[in-house]
DNA sequence: CAAACATATCTATAATTACCGATATATAAA
DNA sequence: TTTATATATCGGTAATTATAGATATGTTTG
């Protein structure tokens, strides 16, 4: 990982809300009522759980959330109207290994 | 580590010249001169080092390292009238342990 | 195709951060 | 104890980020 990446990635960890969202991420069935369309949490958990816990507004998150995966930290996938957003654990991985 | 804390850590590593300190402090002896007075680099390298070699002020570097050992990320020891400064490894651990 | 719903983007304002020069403080040297 | 040097803090302006509402886009469903 290279320098200008490692510091994007602070970026997204600099606020409060978004560095919550990647620990609820972690155990999505703990911290997010099941999906109805969806049963399970393969591809992670869909915009609107994130937003209605997270409290902000719908287009604040949407904004996080792209931000976030722009720069690696989460997956993103598309099912039907759904979005589900997912940990990167690869591009976490390489972050950790580039500041340790 | 708290989500506080690991958020006033993230905010430290938001930025270019910050994160390139916490790598320049990796390998002080790669990265700058021998200390001249002190000779060797068991608690850090001194301010004016990382200040020249970053090429802002004096006054924005001493922020900088001030607010970075607030948080944990740095160890600052005095040695007469200079200030030297290192990696606190122990607390990057658990800020790594908190993301992962 | 129209209506409903989920998400993304645009535009704007408030809040925070970046960064500097000036000045204060601490320490050492003369 | 004056002077020089290293670092810290203060006060200000420019730049960036936070956040929302309005609107646009994409997708499903009737």
């Amino acid at each position: 990982m290279d320098l200008k990446t490692a510091t994007e990635i602070g970026k997204c960890l600099s606020n409060q809300t978004r560095v919550q969202i990647m620990e609820w991420l972690k155990e999505p069935e703990k911290n997010f009522p099941p999906h109805e369309t969806l049963k399970h949490f393969n591809d992670g958990v869909c915009v609107t759980y994130i937003q209605e816990k997270s409290g902000l507004s719908q287009s604040t998150i949407s904004t996080y959330l792209t931000n976030m995966e722009k720069c690696g930290l989460l997956i993103s996938t598309r099912h039907g109207k759904w979005s589900y957003l997912k940990r990167n654990e690869k591009i976490i991985k390489e972050y950790i290994d580039f500041i340790r």
